[in-house]
Parts: structure tokens; C-alpha cells; sequence
DNA sequence: GTCTATAGCTTGATAGAC
DNA sequence: GTCTATCAAGCTATAGAC
């Protein structure tokens, strides 16, 4: 019994880090920030960092590790839920892309606090020519591979290349709205809201189908 | 005539610190490189740092502001370009988003070296929370607004909200390509190339302008 | 203008008591 | 598991000689 304690408060304290550590990273980045700034706003002490975490760079690494299983998996339960419902004929470009994104929204409307972050964090990554390339590679090409590999079904003579730049403008189109930058609230005068994720479910499947369909379609 | 040469100078190792400034905020971002490292890259002593300019934060400043009035100056031009091509009726939307976006690929074509990091660190401060919010209004924001105007011109029926959300799924798809960090080589399998600037002018504007053609005619 | 030298602080990480 | 104490290194920035 005891230890069962000692194990669940050792699995909250470890948790109380990498939430630190996840909102920090997302507002100023891995450098912007020291091991003392995550530790003072979990409220530990910075020897604690080490004993739970091999070092600064690894503790990152749990912080990323920690929800891409999750989203990776609620993504391709999303796509399955689109092909099942097409037994016979291909879903649309936008019921893929609504797969891929759709999650994302569901994910900030029922646990918000813990998503945002991640999110803000993930559109840093992929924007950074020192980490975007390998980091985005490694946790989310294989689920890519099979969103493509759906929308290659759905736009039968698209080429190879249309098909990966299509999916590259998604990527960054739906990266910087998740970055939350407040941008667009200036930009609009207040129109607009970065945190508005109705509105932004309600336009970016449907703005980025047109794309990839332009692409497809072309000449 | 000294003088001349003293003033040529100092111009030259000023520039140098920007080069080196740029390229290694570009890489690692502002927290992740030290001043110590750009006056290593630019071959003078630590100190020329505080001669040159006020602080660090004023470096990467200077490094903002030295060639952003350029760019803004070539896409405005572009835009005007395109207007006297249309004396009595509106530009399309592609032309419109080719004045926004050529001048990137054309700096590059020609000056690729001194551009390309320049690029690099925009694509890192749009997604950042810290950075983006801000100083992509402060140093975008009129020219945008002057596009804007020329899109709802060529959208009659677009709703105010249709057309910023439009301008942020773009300035998502336009910075991320422009960062170059190698994810689209990986993903591709060597199909696409990061850096091939023919492939995303064939492609960016075209699969833009159906998006905000998409939102614009929606029901 | 460019150098040396250094102040004053923060960093990532660890050793060792309890 | 959690604390105190500390290390060596690196940091931004400045003072002052030439």
C-alpha cells in the first residue's frame, strides 16, 4: 500500500514537470528556457530534474513523447471512421483532411489546458531548421504516410510531388494556426480570434481541399 | 579620405556581425545562440558586439530591420505591377498572391545566400508565441493590410473573416516553405526538395488562391 | 575602432546528507 | 525521493588601454 503511494505520488511529481516544461518550452522555446525556470514553476527542486530525467535534452524529449501516441492514434481512429463509412467508393479530400484535424480541435475543446501547450510547442518544431526536418520525421511521418496514402486514393491522378507539397502546405497552414500567436487578432483587428477553433473548423478543411483538388486537377 | 575608408570599414564589420547574426538566429534561434558564437562566425572580438549595437536584443533587431523594408518595398511594387495589368477590372487572386509571393523566390534566385536565413528566422518567429504575435504585426502588418484590400477586391463576396483566416492559412503554408528544414525531402522520399524554389512557385500560389476562392464561394 | 580583462550572473549537472 | 551545497563553464555587458 505504501508503496503504491510512493509509486503514484513519484508518477505526479513527474507529471507536474513535464506539464512545467511543456508550457514553458511552448512559450520561449528549448534554449529560452533553464532546468531552475521548469522546476520553480512545478515547484520542485532543480536536483529533482535529474532524478527523474537523465538530463535537460531528455526531459524535452518526454515532454514530446508524452501525447503523440495519443493524438497519433485518435488521427487514424478518425480515418478509419471516414473509411468505414465509404466501404465501396473513396472518402473525399475533405473527410481526410477533417481526420487529420479534427482531432487536434476535439482534443482543445475537452481538455484544452493540457493540449495547448503541446500544440504551441509542436508548431515551434516544425518551423526550426534544426529540429523541424528530424523531429518532425521521426514522430509523425509513418501516420502521414497514411493520410497520403488515403488522399492518393481520393485524387486518383494526382502526381507524386503535388500530393507532397499539397500535404506540406497543409502542414504549415495548420501548425501556425495551433501556434496561437494572437497574429491574426491584430492583424483583423479583433474579427478574428487565434483561440476560435469553431471558426477555424469551420474554413481550414475546406480551404485546403481546394488546394490539394487545384494541384490534383491542374492542366 | 581616410575617413572615407574608417566609415567603409566599420559599414563592412557591422554587416558581417548582421551576416552572422542572421544566419545563426536563423538556425538555432535568438536564446539558442550566444553573442560569443556570432562574433566568432563574423571573425571579430565580443566587444565590436557592444560598439556596434546597444545589446543583443538590439542586434537581433538590426538583423529584422535590415532587410525587411526591401522585401516590403519589391512586394509592394509587385502588387502595383499587377494593378496597372488591370486598369478597368480586378486582379486575380493568383496574380495577387504571386506579387505576395514572387519577390521571395526571386531574392532567393538571385541572392540566395544573403536571403535565404533571413527567411529562416521569419519562418521561426511567425510560429513562435513569444515573438510572432508582435513582431509580425509590427513589421508586416501595413503591407498586408494593402493586400488584403486588393483580395477583397478580387472576392467581392467575401465575408471580412473568410478573408483573414484565407491571409493566415497562407502566411502558415508561405513561412514554413520558406524555412527549408529538410521534413518534405524525408516525408517525400527524395521526391521533393526543401530547397526548390521552381517546384513552389508552380504550386503555392495555384493551390492558395483556390483556398480563398473555396471560402469566398462557400455557400 | 579594436583589443584585454573582468565583473556579476546564470547555466546544466552532480555529490552527498537524510 | 527530496533536500543543501557546489562546481565548472558559459553568459551579457562594460571599463579602460591603445
Amino acid at each position: 500500500m505504501a508503496v503504491r503511494q510512493k509509486a503514484e505520488q513519484r508518477q505526479q511529481t513527474r507529471n507536474r514537470i513535464l506539464d512545467a516544461a511543456e508550457e514553458l518550452f511552448a512559450q520561449r522555446g528549448y534554449e529560452g528556457v533553464s532546468v531552475r525556470q521548469i522546476m520553480r514553476q512545478a515547484g520542485a527542486d532543480v536536483s529533482l530534474a535529474y532524478y527523474h530525467f537523465k538530463s535537460k535534452r531528455d526531459l524535452f524529449d518526454q515532454v514530446m513523447l508524452r501525447r503523440v501516441e495519443t493524438l497519433n492514434d485518435l488521427r487514424l481512429q478518425a480515418l478509419e471512421a471516414v473509411e468505414r463509412r465509404h466501404p465501396d467508393d473513396a472518402p473525399t479530400v475533405e473527410e481526410i483532411i477533417g481526420a487529420f484535424t479534427s482531432p487536434l480541435l476535439d482534443l482543445l475543446a475537452t481538455e484544452h489546458e493540457d493540449w495547448t501547450h503541446y500544440f504551441q510547442l509542436i508548431a515551434q518544431i516544425n518551423s526550426s531548421p534544426e529540429w523541424g526536418g528530424e523531429l518532425m520525421t521521426r514522430y509523425f511521418d509513418p501516420l502521414v504516410s497514411r493520410f497520403i496514402e488515403a488522399l492518393r486514393k481520393a485524387l486518383p491522378d494526382v502526381s507524386e510531388a503535388d500530393l507532397y507539397w499539397s500535404y506540406h502546405f497543409l502542414s504549415g497552414a495548420l501548425t501556425l494556426t495551433f501556434a496561437e500567436t494572437g497574429r491574426i487578432d491584430n492583424l483583423s483587428g479583433g474579427i478574428c480570434r487565434s483561440s476560435d477553433m469553431r471558426a477555424i473548423s469551420k474554413r481550414m478543411p475546406h480551404f485546403l481541399a481546394a488546394g490539394f483538388r487545384a494541384l490534383a486537377s491542374r492542366d
